[in-house]
DNA sequence: CTCATATGTGAGCAATAACTCAGGAAACGG
DNA sequence: CCGTTTCCTGAGTTATTGCTCACATATGAG
């Protein structure tokens, strides 16, 4: 009954390494009921008895399922708010197109490289609360595509931002629930989409 | 334990016209707690008590409540697939991108007739295994829009029509989720998105 | 009116989930 | 060593859900 974001919070935090130990034999069980059964077979009695550890060990940790998928969601948002760093970096120098694209890559191999687990929790961020941490990620995030695209001179950049996310996202959503697992194909789509929108918006300079 | 299909067509046919209103009246329940508390609030009892019917009733006419999604999903499709259809018919003489715009805004109308219902259906599509009926409309749906590309001299069309749909719906999607409801603005985002990987893939012929 | 068929009822069983708690085992500091 | 803190255990409680079945009621044809 608590539908607070309290719930969403760790419980204890490990201070011996026996403990921490316990806490990622619990997210990696979780992981593994998400990847092959999905997320709707995830219980905190099936984690814990898949992790090898006691459902009373688990509520030490998590005080529910939600906790435990809040955790993995801020994981993940941890990691591509990295590798968005890493990518606008790397693009430092490259022209809109470039950069962009560098990103799209970056998100791209972020879906291959953990196969369902992305868009499970993609899934479940959507109809959970989101605590202040994963919000604070998902705005970070956003900020640094937006500056990416107004240091080149883009206009309307929050708008701009938002959709060409949006719209990669949906081709790839698509494509990986229709099976297409060819990297370089979908990469290129990516571009033809993005490429298209951003000539469309800007009607005039660059290119 | 039954994961067949068979689970998912309905039980009984009504055969009066009373049998056919608690069968309504059961559905309509299912389409206000869906729209209403979400996907996952979905249960046999509650949506039998809410239609105030009782439960026994509810397993004459539905084996469970993924039947009862199942028959909302296939209804939703044949609307859309009727709105398609309609779209096509009334674009025949437009050119390629007014067609297509003409799919969009229908598209768009349906999500915006049926606030929050569309998206709940979709994602519970997504993790359901489709009955035969289902696959069909949707197939229907794609060879339709693949064949007015195809008469607009589209090359690749099967994947442009992938893609398309998948950006349109990526885009609507999180428009909806980030609670944009300004159908006009909307329609003028996706025209971009559209109009811009038209563009980029033809890079000879018309416009 | 009468009976066969169709439809409706809801108590209640079985399975599953979330979660607690009293107590036991391990680590750690001194 | 020993006491304290940390950690682990798992049977058991509570709540929810899916679903059945024996019985009640309505309808329609003859």
């Amino acid at each position: 009954m608590t539908d607070d974001v309290a719930s969403l919070t760790a419980r204890k935090t490990p201070r011996q390494a026996r403990s921490r130990h316990t806490r990622d034999v619990i997210l990696e069980a979780a992981v593994r009921i998400i990847t092959q059964d999905g997320l709707h077979r995830l219980t905190t009695n099936r984690a814990a008895e898949l992790a090898g550890v006691s459902i009373g060990s688990l509520y030490q940790y998590f005080p529910g399922k939600e906790a435990i998928l809040a955790t993995l969601i801020r994981d993940m948002r941890r990691e591509m708010l990295i590798d968005i760093g890493a990518g606008i970096e790397a693009g430092k120098q490259l022209d809109l197109r470039d950069a962009v694209q560098v990103l799209v890559e970056a998100n791209l191999r972020h879906h291959f490289r953990h196969p369902k687990l992305t868009e499970a929790l993609e899934v479940a961020e959507a109809e959970l609360p989101m605590d202040a941490e994963i919000q604070a990620l998902k705005s970070n995030m956003k900020e640094l595509v937006v500056g990416m695209l107004e240091a080149r001179g883009v206009q309307n950049a929050e708008q701009t931002a938002f959709d060409l996310i949006a719209m990669c996202h949906g081709i790839v959503h698509a494509s990986l629930g229709a099976g297409h697992d060819d990297l370089a194909a979908l990469s290129g789509r990516l571009r033809l989409a993005v490429n298209g929108y951003l000539n469309e918006t800007a009607s005039d300079q660059d290119r």
